[in-house]
DNA sequence: TTGTACGCGTTATCAG
DNA sequence: CTGATAACGCGTACAA
């Protein structure tokens, strides 16, 4: 007997067809012992029969969780699909998340009203946790998952959210330790590519930067653009050398800006490492696809997604999260 | 009187807090008319002062849609991060489906597993329909579309499914085109980098390429390697100019292909265009980032995730869809 | 070992 | 215009 037309089969199906009680059935499912296995077979049959699937909404309505887990990605389209990072820790995230059994939902915010979707998506009780990637500070998703204190955790480290976990890099003592090393190598007049200087990556880098110039700093020789793009390397560092033709040393914010700046460099006929050495930050793609291969801070992203998966998870537990600040290494290359 | 401690608060809590039924709560909830103003503000302010956030699962049970619509990424973990037309596709679908308010769910499949899981996440109610990336033929995720007939469209072509309407390119003809006119630079030695057999994509390119030789096709020279990748191009490349080193044309099966071959053609210090010509396929970043920029064929990326998403809210609003085949252009540069 | 009955939070259908 | 009340499909004490 299967159910009216087009309609899919429930467990009153089953149990009809297979002539014992729903709870029986529903004992099978969920395999919670305590059923003779004359029964066991007689529904298992059945479940074929009828081409039952579980109903999850019912389900998550009297169980009170999904099995499921946000991801949401709020970058600007451009930096979206250029961003080698975000694709390892999304792969680092799944593994984790996907290793206890729960399924990874990807929320992209692409617009102000994909922001109120998804936060609306998030307050409904859809996911049992999130991890966040680049949000910022004032966000409207950040809003709702504080709101509802839905069990998060940030990837970076967005200020004013003392209640959120995140999982970090220390982008100021990394940033501090490559421009030192690039002044070690003897360069006079060290330039910045600064980007992204509304988030904490972005503004730690320079910092570091600072940091490490001390008293040689001139805020003359630091060029910023909001985004960390190839196109953003182009045009910084021919604004740099424009004000300092002069300049002998690069810090870009990171690699595709790194990239940018090479260009940049070629096309002013300036020959890298030779006339300029060039640092950048993040070893992504780009860095060895560059020529010369550049020199940068390695990125755990691949780790800082299972961590943060981890910071949900834990938290799904009732254990208590602290942040984490994973270590870097830079990685020396020929382009400094 | 708020729910009881870190519950959230339900219908039924707003409309004790009123003083009116549960009915006339759900009724402003939804906009449905017939309120009077002074309940609509009772309640309005009932829901602000307890806090009410809607629970879905309770909501998709009684009304049988989830407002929710999978997009499902099939991908090795390598090409995933470097695949450039994913993300424009990505973007594309998510517009169309926001603009239709619906939530776009990105789920990865990134392991066998990660297929089971994802099948019994579709089988399971939490999305209404599904945009399916680069699934091959035979495949979990598909054969569970298919079996409880959920609303779905690929991007590609696979075989064997005629029951899922799909969104695609012409690769062969695409091919046959852009190796048409490589030979017209009068090019004498071409050879193939072929990649991706097992798909429709890679198969119809070489399809093409095979076309346009005509008698002048050598089997010797194409050399295939499973993923389109940077790596593929370099090795092909080595192997094709090992087989063949007086080869004067090459026509790869995509630009992340052609930039690996170009860098093994530098090695073994032949110039592009001057001794070797090459074309590329996709359009994506890697064609102007190469040096020479890159003669290939541009995706409309963005158009295959709009008109694929639009083939699945078509099947919602109970319409019949239809495969769609959208056109391409060779773009003309300068490394041929 | 099995069946019964209740509750999960909404929406929808009716009388009033 | 409003308020009961019945689904929606499932898990689970509790009784048998």
């Amino acid at each position: 007997m299967s159910p009216r037309g087009g309609a899919r089969a429930t467990v009153h199906d089953v149990a009809a067809h297979a002539g014992v009680s729903r709870g029986t059935v529903s004992r099978v499912l969920n395999g919670a012992g305590y059923v003779s296995a004359e029964a066991r077979a007689r529904i298992e049959a059945a479940i074929a029969e009828v081409g039952y699937v579980r109903n999850n909404a019912a389900r998550n309505l009297v169980m009170r969780k999904t099995w499921a887990i946000g991801f949401v990605v709020h970058e600007p389209h451009q930096l979206f699909l250029e961003d080698p990072n975000i694709g390892a820790i999304l792969l680092g995230t799944n593994a984790v998340v996907a290793e206890a059994d729960h399924q990874l939902v990807v929320l992209v915010v692409d617009s102000d009203d994909d922001a109120a979707r998804v936060s609306s998506y998030l307050r409904g009780g859809f996911v049992d946790g999130a991890v966040l990637v680049s949000a910022r500070s004032h966000d409207k998703v950040a809003d709702a998952v504080e709101q509802i204190k839905l069990p998060a955790a940030f990837i970076g480290h967005p200020e004013g959210r003392p209640s959120i976990p995140y999982v970090g890099i220390d982008n100021r003592s990394a940033a501090r330790h490559l421009t030192s090393r690039l002044l070690g190598t003897g360069r006079r007049r060290i330039g910045m590519l600064a980007s992204a200087l509304d988030r904490d990556s972005g503004a730690d880098r320079l910092a570091g930067f600072t940091d490490a110039l001390g008293s040689r700093f001139d805020e003359r020789l630091v060029v910023s653009a909001p985004l960390y793009s190839y196109r953003a390397g182009v045009d910084t560092m021919t604004e740099l050398l424009r004000r300092e033709p002069d300049i002998d040393g690069v810090f870009a914010a990171s690699d595709a800006v790194a990239a940018g700046a090479i260009e940049a460099l070629r096309t002013a006929g300036r020959k890298v490492p030779d006339d300029v050495g060039i640092v950048g930050f993040d070893d992504s793609a780009w860095a060895l696809r560059c020529n010369p291969p550049l020199t940068t801070v390695h990125q755990p992203a691949a780790d800082m997604g299972r961590a943060a998966a981890t910071l949900v998870l834990d938290q799904l537990a009732g254990r208590t999260p602290s942040s984490v600040t994973l270590p870097t290494d830079v990685v020396w290359r020929e382009s400094a």
